[in-house]
DNA sequence: AATATTTTGCAACAATGTTGCAATGTTGTA
DNA sequence: TACAACATTGCAACATTGTTGCAAAATATT
């Protein structure tokens, strides 16, 4: 599977950029989620840090990144593999925090199930996350 | 059913100061789950921010609160219905967030799913929740 | 009531996130 | 390629959220 950034970039109507370019090839290239620090950290000085939460604000927007409810309350970010467009996210699958590596992970075969809601509930948006041991820290 | 404050401190021997018989007394008498701000601002002057801070923290060790990962990211605090104890949760049912009022609800009768990890995954937690339109919201 | 222990408030700090605005970069057109 | 229109960036300044050390105050123990 081949991930074209310019592609995804124009294909969204956003211009393309140095921070954008380099931000994306960071989504693509890394394994789990990453947080704000981690684009930080592994962007060096090269970025402003007000362009890195501008720039993951437009992604989430447009539907190329997803935000991840983790239980530790901090914010992460994972590339949407599912058919996102503009304001509209069907991200609808289980994540997984490894309680030692700290990685999270989209489980993007494994879908959330419906919850039977009390009378009246109506639901829009359904997150599970599961935290654990992953398989690489498994031993 | 009777929920006393005083007997639930003394039962974590907790001492009894004004700060954490007032913050608990807020969580009885909340219909939803309560975030730190909500606590500061419905408690006025009464006590310094850190104060806060620590009763949640200490109320969260002990098992008489248990927090709520929700899907903006923002802390939620919510009383312990389950037989927890220190160290020790079991607060496993389905949280629900109304994206209309803002409340966030324990459905403490329906408990979360069991899921089937990929190979080599192993679970120790398992976080669900709901956004929607909650019951009072529905018209 | 006196002492030992715990908790609190304060100050200082760190981390995270937001906004306005001028300077810079990007895009489409000539 | 050069220009104008437009969008993005970096900077500064600020707000919010959370953490720590320590002396003063409150609570528990004797
Ligand atoms: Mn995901
Ligand atoms: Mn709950
Ligand atoms: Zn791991
Ligand atoms: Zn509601």
């Amino acid at each position: 599977m081949m991930y074209s950034i310019i592609e995804t970039l124009k294909k969204n109507q956003l211009s393309i950029t140095d921070s954008r370019k380099k931000i994306l090839e960071l989504f693509v290239k890394a394994k789990g989620a990453l947080a704000h620090a981690d684009i930080e950290h592994q962007s060096g000085t090269e970025f402003d840090r007000v362009t890195i939460y501008r720039t993951l604000q437009t992604f989430v927007e447009k539907g190329i990144i997803h935000t991840i409810p983790t239980s530790d309350n901090s914010v992460r970010y994972a590339l949407c593999k599912d058919a996102c467009t503009e304001g509209h996210h069907h991200d609808n699958h289980v994540h997984f925090m490894c309680d030692v590596c700290g990685t999270t992970y989209c489980l993007d075969n494994i879908t959330t199930p419906d919850v039977k809601l009390p009378e009246g509930f109506r639901s829009t948006q359904t997150d599970l996350v599961v935290s654990g041991v992953c398989a690489k820290c498994a031993n």
